[in-house]
RNA sequence: GCUCUGGUAGUGUAGUCCGGCCAAUCAUAUUGCCCUCUCGAGGCAAUGACCAGGGUUCAAAUCCCUGCCGGAGCACCA
């Protein structure tokens, strides 16, 4: 009585499943969703979430380029620490370096376009240049509290007095004088080099690298963007972080190693202005296998340029906009990222992290065809005039394809089989290699079954689709069956027995696709 | 040189704060088997790690010391 409902039920797929069981008891889908959650607590907690009303945190990147996969995990583990604690996420461009870091007016867009494939959403995007003004406030401010002093000194100067623990010249100024170097900072009355506001922190800190940090500086390129072009006094890094940190109630930073000591140097204004440090966790230098291309946006721009990679989205790029077009989906690099945890320790990535996770995630929903490189044209006698695979093996509700086969077909030459062996065409049957020709030869699956013949991927000779799959290794082609003119841009497909690819694109009956992974 | 910071299987991770239940978790990877008309998926199994040496302790991956090896900062980059 009860079995038969069994088996149907397991027959559907998990969605479906899901969506059947809504229908009759909601409540258990909320558990179930409940628990898939709890499992899927991948980050450990953040340091005294209870002190805060809300968790408040700020993806900071730099938009001089599109982002490589070393850029994902801010936005992975934020936006991960963002769904756990129902908390808030601000994304803030801290573009105040138009010159050695110069901003890419594109990267504005494609780093939320970004931030959106790997399945977020920042609640406010603002731009540190567009705040300028406000940065400044915040230095009158300090030079108030005694907390600043501009200094003409020489980097080489300063960083051999500073090694020596030495206050410099300048440290002894007066607010009053403070304040008017700085209006003439501001005014862009100095040039690059000659005059820098620097925090009066400690001159004897032991760590070197906190002693009166520079909080401006003069840059005489302008701004890339228009709305910043005129400013030439424009804060560090430090300088600004910190304010935004505080001006946007930011309970909780987690940023990379590199950041370590920025903490300890914005301690210093935080102290002057009375405020409260937010918690702060780092996490170390990620490094991915499989790419010989550096992790590094610059390195990145250099092979195109030199042409060797053919854009951000080359399959060889270690890009997220490779990943993308490769059909990699965002959650399984989300999914990646955030199994490395915030260790501070360098970690490397293997890909076939993300390509796992992607699988799990693409395989149920993906069609099944067959794909055919380097084909070898062997002739056919007898046997039906099509084969018909199953769309998706552990769905036959699904359907079968209609693959036709007429006088001849494509093998991949190792899976030829040699005179006087069988070889089983799938979803059509077996042949015999006799002098060069496939032979029908009438038999069962039990021979797949019992007597171990091989079941191989196979296309029709003539009737096919042209198909140039682009892999991290170069271009392969092939000719697929022609269903796969079925399927659309961006549509994924499992080439079976080669792997998962995503159309990219059709030209007339051509295709082009890109290797996901096997 | 000065200052931080870290070191658990090929890779990543749990455990380390509050020593025992850790001859060490989970995932991935590799290999083998099962299943399957895919080399995908699923199932089962195997492989494989506490950086080293001392100390404290009845007991140490966990605490202490020393050493070794990493990573980061000491920028008018972010």
């Amino acid at each position: 009585m009860i079995a038969p409902v069994c088996e149907r039920v397991n027959d559907l797929a998990d969605e479906a499943k899901r969506d059947r069981l809504a229908e009759v008891d909601p409540d258990a889908v909320a558990e179930l969703e409940a628990e898939a959650e709890a499992e899927e607590q991948l980050l450990p907690d953040l340091p005294d979430v209870a002190d805060h009303e809300e968790v408040r945190m700020r993806l900071a990147p730099n938009p001089n380029g599109p982002w490589h996969l070393g850029n994902a995990r801010m936005p992975a583990v934020i936006g991960t620490y963002k769904s756990m604690y129902d908390g808030w996420m601000l994304c803030r461009f801290d573009d105040t370096d138009p010159e050695t870091k110069r901003p890419d007016l594109d990267a504005y867009d494609g780093i939320i376009d970004a931030i959106d494939y790997l399945g977020f959403e920042p609640d406010e995007v603002v731009r540190a240049s567009d705040r300028v003004e406000t940065y400044y406030e915040h230095a009158r401010d300090l030079i108030d509290a005694g907390g600043a002093y501009a200094c003409t000194c020489s980097q080489e100067q300063f960083s051999e007095l500073k090694a020596d623990a030495e206050p410099c010249p300048h440290r002894g100024q007066d607010a009053d004088e403070t304040h008017a170097e700085f209006d003439r900072m501001v005014a862009g009355e100095y040039e690059s080099g000659e005059m820098v506001l620097r925090v009066r922190t400690d001159i004897e800190q032991k760590n070197p690298a906190l002693r009166d940090w520079v909080a401006f500086r003069m840059v005489d390129t302008p701004h890339p963007r228009e709305a910043a072009a005129e400013y030439r006094c424009w804060p560090m890094l430090d300088f600004q972080s910190a304010i935004d940190d505080h001006l946007f109630d930011i309970t909780h930073i987690i940023r990379g190693i590199d950041l370590q000591d920025s903490a300890k140097r914005q301690g210093f204004l935080y102290d002057y202005f009375g405020w409260e440090y937010p918690e702060v966790t780092h996490w170390g230098r990620i490094e991915v296998d499989e790419y010989d291309v550096p992790l590094s946006t610059s390195s990145i721009k250099e092979r195109i340029a030199e042409g060797e990679l053919d854009g951000w989205d080359d399959p060889r790029a270690p890009t997220l906009a490779s990943l993308e077009r490769r059909g990699v989906r965002g959650g399984a690099v989300v999914a990646a990222m955030t199994e490395l945890g915030v260790s501070t320790s360098s970690a490397d990535l293997s890909m076939s992290a993300i390509y796992s996770a992607n699988r799990e995630r693409v395989d149920e929903g993906t069609d099944r065809a067959f794909l055919v490189r380097d084909g070898e044209r062997l002739p056919v006698d007898g046997g039906p005039d099509a084969g018909h695979p199953p769309v998706h093996p552990e769905h036959e509700d699904r359907g079968r394809r209609d693959v036709p086969l007429d006088d001849a077909v494509l093998l991949e030459p190792g899976d030829v089989p040699a005179e006087g062996d069988r070889v089983w065409l799938k979803g059509w049957g077996p042949v015999r290699n006799e002098d060069g020709r496939l032979v029908h030869t009438d038999e069962g699956i039990e021979v797949v079954r019992e007597e171990g013949v091989d079941v191989v991927h196979w296309v029709d000779a003539d009737e096919n689709v042209p198909v140039t799959m682009r892999t991290m290794d170069g271009d392969v082609s092939g000719r697929a069956e022609p269903g796969v003119g079925d399927y659309g841009v961006d549509d994924l497909l499992q080439f079976e027995r080669v792997g998962f690819v995503r159309l990219d694109d059709v030209v007339g009956d051509e295709l082009t696709t890109y290797f996901t992974h096997a």
